[in-house]
DNA sequence: TATTGTTATACTCTATAACTATA
DNA sequence: TATAGTTATAGAGTATAACAATA
């Protein structure tokens, strides 16, 4: 049982109030709520026994069974190496199963076991309700509207260079 | 010399596309736009051998020299038995210091060294100008909507119960 | 040769609890 | 008694590098 644990630091201060335009205003924003909101839902899922991380993970699952480790390492954008020890761990809560693929004998495929989907529906209440207090104060048009603003942000911040 | 590491696990698919409203797909959005934002401020903190968790210290000593630990735990929102370890790291770097408060023996204050001032103007403009270029692509007026809305929504996730 | 997964190692950050010194 | 800081312990997550088995 994994034992709930805070999320990491919320980063909060990384640039303070500066004169130079609306840019930093909104960063130190977004960092400051994805803190608040980052700390929430580890708090939500603590009394499940599962930490963020190991919830995106079986999210991930939910969404897809199947898929390999590399896989997987590549939607968390995280190592190979990290989805070892994730998966240990999550596969010690009796969530998730590692099964040989039959075609190619280098390779796991991962599996939601009936716990990990129990574990998921029971969860998924929980933060969906927590995230519509949290966005609640929003119209559905305001909504959209941040939705439409992180989407082009989204965008900006994968470009490279 | 801290050795510049990746920032946590993004937490993207903590809730995948879901049916049930535009909050939902809002905190999506938040937590991969967080996601990709911090990894890319760590990324542009590294050659400077600093952490994003570091440098919040830094900032926030920046903002206000000589607040005492405590003081520092909880603008953080770190417990102070972290900040020990925190100090102790960016101390052995060499940008910060601890001086026994005068008037209370119990407590230390901290300061920036002037190798800390120092690693904040060479650290702060790159982390401007990143923050510049990635919400460049929304314009003045999009983003004093979105600050708008980031500051209700902390106002919101601020609220107990 | 390239890829999948593993192990080994090390570091940062976090949490809790017990402790010291001072107030 | 309460507070500031420390130490001890533990665990999660991350990164890198080297390795085995398989493709």
């Amino acid at each position: 049982m994994s034992p709930a644990r805070k999320p990491p630091q919320i980063s909060l201060p990384v640039l303070n109030d500066d004169p130079r335009g609306w840019e930093v205003k909104v960063a130190v924003a977004v960092l400051q709520f994805h803190g608040r909101l980052e700390r929430r839902m580890s708090e939500a899922l603590s009394p499940h026994g599962v930490t963020l991380a190991q919830y995106d993970v079986l999210m991930t699952l939910w969404h897809g069974d199947g898929i390999t480790q590399q896989e997987l390492a590549e939607r968390l954008l995280v190592t190979k190496a990290n989805v070892v020890g994730l998966i240990d761990r999550v596969g010690a809560a009796g969530w998730v199963e590692r099964r040989p693929d039959p075609c190619d004998r280098r390779a796991n495929r991962l599996y939601l076991t009936d716990a990990g989907r129990k574990l998921a529906i029971e969860a998924q209440p929980g933060q969906f309700a927590l995230v519509r207090k949290i966005f609640g104060g929003l119209s559905e048009e305001e909504l959209q509207q941040m939705h439409a603003f992180l989407e082009r942000l989204n965008g900006a911040s994968t470009e490279c260079g």
